[in-house]
RNA sequence: GGGGACGUAGUUCAGUUCUGGUUAGAACGCUGGCCUGUCACGCCGGAGGUCGCGAGUUCGAUUCUCGUCGUCCCCGCCA
């Protein structure tokens, strides 16, 4: 008797059991309903002669009992029963005796008094616990992705993930777009990031690549007439990763003929709004702020600010250089700038030894260093006090509205970096003063972009947003002349400091693409062997059009509150660009590199 | 390409560090037994470790040194 127990049980065949329910709705009204459920052994409790289960499925947990006085084989069999083998139970409802109902589950009221068992599957011993309440690596659990996703709290992710595709496909079928498919295989361009590059066997020598945008085939669309396209599609950048990129992304890609920039604003605008009210129940602020990237970089440092907290970076440069700081003096000097923030009443809860740590913040955005001030009832605490004289103390205070109790941070650098420091700063105050309230959602509108920025690596202007956007009407003649000055028919949509989509007008006029082009110095003939599809397109009716993408797994990480994007894509790639999971990449037979007449050379 | 943190049982960690020493611990999981109302079941017993990998120093290295690999975060990069 002894030895059957210990012998491995045999999986039993679904034979001719169907499902007659899921595992997460029934309740007190199915009392006495014969029922199949078919799950995985989340946990089990054997007492001996009554055994417990929880069956879990992806709609929820029932509890099943096996009693040797209903069925003394079925109750010996689920004597071996363990976590996350595959069952199927047939059974009857019944309501729980009375004081053992379980609040906890929805299920709680009823368990399943079983009459026979199937085995469906077995299993190894986990990696790690399904229903655990410690969490295993990030390595692991990507290596056994598919037992990461078996977790209830996991899965939502993704229940979310498909509720507000599905919500967006809807929302825009309603408005006349199309989603249309275009090619995965197309080909390689200049600027922006880099490609990820498929050889061609048919082509030797040649290659593809794999799309960073359908930017180009969605302006053909809008030559097409196609009118209104979106597209939920899969983008590549071969760049380095971060929490929230990933080689291969997500975009809800949308382009829209005869517009201008307010009506393609106004789509996304409609669908955030919808989007919030629908899947998180909130009201997002309505309209939407805008901000001009003059603005958002004055007042926030960076070109997607955080709104859910105030902070403003403030400009003390006038005010520094009555200072007798030589530090401060000689960045004025030098055309750099000196920018503050006032945390408001901070100055106690900050040692020495942790303001040190925060100008790491600011070293690691390029500042040489930082400076604090603690403001006390009439005295500045600080290591530059001595630098400052009653008058530019008072200039200071009143500048940055500081009272006593509050804490000072300043960098003096050349623009670009006292805005970066300052703005990285501003994030690490307001998470260290936890100034971010759950659950916030503020969005804003970043627009007037330039057109092009100077490349001190690539010595040369380069495109802030693509080389296909369309300047401002006014700025044109500028293009050649003063190509820094040129504003941009550019719009991003930020939303918590993340930018979550991005769009332009386009440029739909050839001879205005071709000065484009020579701004960014890309000469006629590259023009032509790169984009020259495009310019004959522009020159085949193009109508005036312009679009947006938006970031589909940045938006989703936020709705679904989750700090990486890893958590809301099913399979996604390390910080290396690796999957544990089915160990990509990896080398290839060298009978399929002869094909592609590829050698390798490391 | 650069900076930081981490790597010890199946898992999450402690310890070993400054002070190298022969049996490296805990919890959960796994496993054998007992248990008829559990729901993080309980009780008794058991197995399980190249201390990421390599080299060096040393009588002796999980511990010290150097290198390397991997994971995560950040800068650069990402139109």
């Amino acid at each position: 008797m002894k030895n059957e127990q210990t012998q491995i049980p045999t999986i039993d065949s679904l034979g001719e059991w169907k499902r007659t329910d899921n595992c997460g709705t029934l309740r007190q009204h199915h009392v006495d309903r014969d029922v199949i459920l078919m799950g995985w052994v989340n946990r089990r409790r054997d007492l001996g002669n009554l055994i417990f289960i929880d069956l879990r499925d992806r709609e929820g947990i029932t509890q099943v009992v096996f009693d040797p006085q209903v069925n003394a084989a079925t109750h010996e069999k689920a004597h071996v029963l363990r976590n996350e083998w595959v069952l199927a139970v047939k059974g009857t409802v019944v309501p729980r005796l009375e004081g053992r109902e379980n609040r906890d589950l929805p299920t709680g009221e009823i368990e399943i008094k079983v009459e026979e068992v199937k085995i469906l599957n077995l299993t190894e011993t986990p990696p790690f616990q399904v229903d655990g309440a410690v969490d295993a690596s990030e390595s692991l659990r990507l290596k056994y992705r598919y037992l990461e996703l078996r977790r209830p709290q996991i899965f939502e992710n993704f229940r979310k993930r498909h509720a507000i595709a599905s919500f967006i496909r809807a929302y825009l079928d309603e408005r006349g777009f199309m989603e249309v498919e275009t090619p995965i295989l197309t080909k390689s361009t200049p600027e922006g990031a880099r490609d990820y590059l498929v050889p061609s066997r048919i082509n030797r020598g040649m290659f593809y690549a794999l799309p960073q945008s359908p930017q180009l085939f969605k302006q053909l669309l809008m030559v097409a007439g196609f009118d209104r396209y979106y597209q939920v599609v899969r983008c590549f950048r071969d760049e380095d990763l971060r929490a929230d990129r990933q080689p291969e992304f997500t975009q809800v890609d949308l382009e829209m003929a005869f517009v201008d920039e307010k009506a393609v604003m106004d789509i996304f605008e409609g669908m955030m709004g919808a989007l919030f009210t629908r899947i998180m129940d909130t009201k997002i602020e309505s309209p939407i702020p805008h901000l001009t990237y003059q603005d958002a970089m004055n007042r926030f440092g960076t070109d997607r600010p955080d709104l859910r907290f105030a902070m403003e970076l403030v400009n003390i440069t006038d005010i520094a250089d009555q200072s007798d700081f030589k530090v401060f003096k000689g960045v004025v000097a030098t055309g750099g700038m000196v920018k503050a923030i006032c945390v408001k009443n901070a100055a106690a809860n900050y040692s020495r030894k942790m303001l040190d740590e925060i100008s790491l913040v600011a070293t690691a955005n390029g500042a040489k260093g930082l400076a604090w001030i603690k403001i006390a009832a009439d005295k500045w605490q600080s290591p530059v006090a001595k630098f400052f004289n009653d008058e530019t103390k008072l200039a200071l205070n009143g500048r940055l509205d500081a009272v006593p109790g509050d804490l000072i941070l300043m960098v003096a650098d050349q623009p670009a970096i006292a805005n970066a420091a300052l703005s990285a700063l501003r994030l690490e105050m307001a998470q260290r003063e936890e100034l971010i309230k759950e659950g916030e959602h503020a969005f804003v509108w970043v627009t007037d972009f330039p057109l092009l920025e100077y490349d001190d690596a690539a010595g040369r202007f380069v495109a802030v947003h693509h080389p296909f956007t369309a300047p401002v009407e006014e700025d044109l003649e500028l293009l050649l002349e003063h190509p820094g000055k040129v504003r941009a028919r550019a719009y991003d949509l930020v939303l918590n400091g993340s930018e979550i989509g991005g769009g332009s007008i386009r440029i739909h006029n050839a001879s205005i693409q071709e000065t484009v082009f020579e701004a960014l110095g890309i000469s006629p003939e590259e023009a032509r062997s790169k984009f020259g599809f495009l310019i004959d397109a522009l020159k085949h009716g193009a109508p005036p059009h312009g679009g947006m993408a938006l970031g589909f797994d940045r938006l989703v990480a936020i709705m679904a509150g989750v700090n990486s994007i890893r958590e809301i894509i099913a399979f996604p790639k390390t910080t290396s660009g690796t999957c544990p999971l089915t160990v990509a990449p990896s080398p290839v037979d060298p009978k399929q590199l002869k094909e592609l007449g590829l050698s390798i050379n490391l």
